[in-house]
DNA sequence: CCTTCTCCGACCGCATAGGTAGGATTTGAG
DNA sequence: CTCAAATCCTACCTATGCGGTCGGAGAAGG
């Protein structure tokens, strides 16, 4: 039972664009564009495949691009209003702790088993997709880029 | 990002032993060893490999088995004992988010990306995986068979 | 126009999941 | 004693997805 490393890469592009913009206030995101190169270069990870990853961040409206030289990704919205709820949504795809269960837009879990009898399974993907969802909501981006926090830990 | 089916077989499994050695208090399990085969009848499952997984049930000793004709398995410990952590835990290996935290036992999670700086990312897996161990240690076998509770949903 | 980027699709090797097959072994029942 | 019912164990197969690479097509600046 696993995030691949779609998610840990994903956020670490991320986190680092949240870093960068960070320069005043942390809630202005426009400032330059950041190279995928750069990035890829910074922490250690294979461009052409952060590439993809980004490239879902982008369709999901997470980050912005521009093309070209000097081109690069920014953040489509200030770190303190991303949540990593949307961050794992967008490089995993749905939070759904198993097959039989899907999150139909949104929140509202259904069975695909249903009818006879519920699998009795249904009760405990429940609890523990909300209390995925529940910290994943609670996280916002601009948290993972402040170490230097209150530290709520548990 | 999900649970593979070898837990919701696995548990589907185990509540079927829970559901029949319910018969007086719910609390005896030694009541007469039921087959795989008629479980997997039951369940609708296939039996070969039902008896994969429950080869790991019965290495983490939530299950004893007898062999022979009229064998078959019971829980090793009555159903409100065992917590579905454990089961998941048998069935799926370790409950770690991601590739670089791991549970050393039992608890405490370390990164191995540790020294340079610890990946932004750990914070965020730390309380997942927390908050996952946490609803997972709430649940017992008992809760799962007894859909006739008081449903503290949420 | 050339370089620097984002974009996009195709491809690949590998690990794991899900499942099958076949047999060895144990045990109760006739 | 023998047969059938069961657990046990090892090996194998196939599909899928992950992590990753490659080549190239567009866009924008100098």
């Amino acid at each position: 039972m696993m995030f691949s490393t779609k998610a840990e890469y994903g956020i670490r592009v991320m986190a680092h664009l949240a870093k960068q913009a960070d320069g005043a206030n942390g809630d202005a995101p426009a400032t330059q564009p950041i190279s995928l190169g750069s990035i890829a270069d910074a922490e250690g990870l294979p461009l052409a495949y952060l590439e993809h990853l980004v490239r879902r961040l982008r369709k999901a409206e997470l980050v912005e691009s521009r093309r070209g030289a000097h081109g690069g990704y920014t953040l489509a919205r200030p770190a303190t209003d991303i949540t990593m709820a949307e961050v794992v949504a967008a490089l995993e795809g749905d939070i759904a702790p198993i097959e039989c269960i899907t999150a139909d837009s949104d929140g509202v879990l259904t069975c695909s088993r249903e009818g006879s009898e519920p699998c009795p399974t249904k009760l405990l993907w429940t609890r523990v997709q909300g209390s995925i969802v529940r910290t994943l909501n609670e996280m916002t981006l601009d948290d993972l880029v402040q170490p230097l926090r209150k530290a709520t830990l548990a």
